[in-house]
DNA sequence: ACACACTGTTTATGAAATAAACAGAAGTAG
DNA sequence: CTACTTCTGTTTATTTCATAAACAGTGTGT
């Protein structure tokens, strides 16, 4: 009884699996579940998820604001089900190629161009893995890529979340500068110009030696995907792993999830306190260290002139 | 002129790196910017970005909402001032280990370990790389310690972000799981098993044959940590690169960044409902593909029977 | 002294989600 | 065929936000 309660569909979940009660009486429906969703879709292409409102849903169909309600129960469920459509189902191009490597890299490019297409997805809170089929069907794809090579479940499942996880974080990228773009009405492009010019203003040598060396090398401005070469290298990885395991390497031992103490999650005020005083104390140590670095360099200044000028 | 103008720092970046005008005259201020983010931190923390309006920061503080204009001239501003407070410097504890290797699980773990601490952090739009003290000292320390390897400054840049955007992936699923508990009561931990019990429920064999696998191997009852088999992976990817270059191999040449066909995004009709067909036709052809395979299955049961029978 | 810059407060506005009560339409049972 | 029931989309109202605008009190420089 409480299993059956515990393992019951989430109200939204429900719908995007399909399940609707089609009721017999009353007059006649003249929305759909999805007609909402494709409008509240073309919204949120157009204008992004804070256009998404169930007004201007309701307004684009032609009915009030709320008339949704009887075909969605909740904001929540509708951008679940946004996402749902958005996503599809992996297009059948991942099959072509040979090799588990070329597939999962197709996959990695197709999840991203729908990122690209959809940047507001990225934009919904991820509430765990969503059941729906969608995405059930892009997961599954990965894991029959997988299933050519030496990898068990665990191993597939986390190389697969492994490549999703960076197509997301590459769409997340992307997204943001599409964002900036539509408030700003610049394009994409000047905004990247513009933040490269902020990075050069702001990123002194003396405080961020690394960095600075890095906008020296115009590496904001070079118009290369840095993500493309970090798929080639998780693919790699993953492929060093599998020639590890054939020439009867072992595996990976499984590892245990990162956990921060539970004493910091009680909010403790003496910790909290504690906290903040390491916070000031790094603040004052990075200050404390850029004046340094200033001082010598001066130094070396004053050192090399005389010599200069003799 | 319209040089300067377009590298202005933006009003919430220019916060962040301390450029406060302060005030000669007037009433002695009550606040300051710093107990405010640090109000808005604690609020984020204990119960989710939810809870941090105005009105709700304003309230721990003793003050009206509209008090903290005087300091932050926007929410935007003050979410930003959030991150970048919560974000801190990284820690030194990256700096122990010899090896860029270590160096780099190091910063990847603390970055997890940072979203464990405000996992609100994740759940904030991006707006392409914020240029802020903090932000920039993360990406300085992981550029730092890739200076030890062959790589170029691109790929050095590429190899940080990647890592980074492992850890933050990393990050938004452990989120789900947390933001998820606090809404229905549960423990993360019954959340995983619900949702491992959902999985088993929901996906069949015959529609989802590699993820039904997946299933039946347990793999989402798994107290494992995948991410930590992917960093691995992403770490052996680039050590392999590194390698090659060792070896005398030639780099990677530079990708173009993925792009999707602008007629799409022009947002013609003919070519969304051309779309919209696609979808159905996918649809319709997954439901066949399904019931085909189900058939099969029962075909063999049935040619199977007799023989068990007699 | 006194004007003015600056403080925190009050009041007002508009966008948004959604609860609750409603009037009318379309089946179904008698 | 009538009356009941169920379902539709609408209306109205409440609540929660961000934030604009006007305000009254408080120090400081001139």
């Amino acid at each position: 009884m409480s299993d059956a309660e515990a393992t019951e569909l989430p109200r939204g979940i429900a719908l995007a699996w399909g399940v609707a009660a089609n009721p017999q009486r009353g007059p006649k429906r003249e929305m759909s579940v999805e007609r909402i969703v494709d409008a509240a879709v073309e919204l949120a292409d157009a204008d992004g998820i804070g256009a998404v409102s169930m007004a201007a849903v309701a307004a684009r169909l032609g009915f009030t604001p709320m008339s949704l309600y009887r075909y969605v129960s909740a904001k929540e469920d509708l951008l679940l089900l946004m996402q749902e459509q958005a996503m599809g189902i992996p297009p059948e191009s991942h099959r072509e190629p040979d090799g588990w490597r070329d597939r999962l890299r197709i996959l990695f490019e197709e999840q991203v161009l729908l990122y690209l297409r959809h940047p507001w997805m990225l934009s919904l809170p991820i509430t765990g893995s969503p059941i729906t089929p969608n995405s059930s069907a892009w997961l599954d794809a990965s894991l029959a890529v997988l299933e050519e090579t030496p990898l068990n479940a665990e191993e597939r499942l986390a190389a697969a979340l492994a490549v999703t996880g960076h197509a997301r974080w590459c769409g997340i990228v992307q997204a943001g500068y599409t964002e900036q773009a539509r408030g700003t009405g610049l394009s994409p492009e000047e905004i990247a110009v513009r933040e490269a010019a902020l990075y050069d203003r702001v990123i002194e040598a003396e405080e961020f030696p690394a960095l600075r060396h890095a906008i020296d090398q115009a590496v904001f401005a070079s118009t290369a995907d840095p993500f493309r070469f970090g798929v080639e290298r998780i693919l790699d990885g993953v492929s060093s792993y599998i020639d590890g395991l054939d020439a009867g390497g072992h595996r990976d031992r499984p590892q245990e999830w990162l956990e921060i103490d539970p004493a910091e999650l009680a909010g403790d005020r003496r910790v909290k306190d504690a906290q903040k005083a390491v916070r000031e104390a790094e603040k004052a140590l990075r200050a404390a260290r850029k004046l340094e670095r200033q001082a010598l360099k001066d130094a070396h200044e004053r050192l090399a002139r005389p010599r200069k000028i003799g």
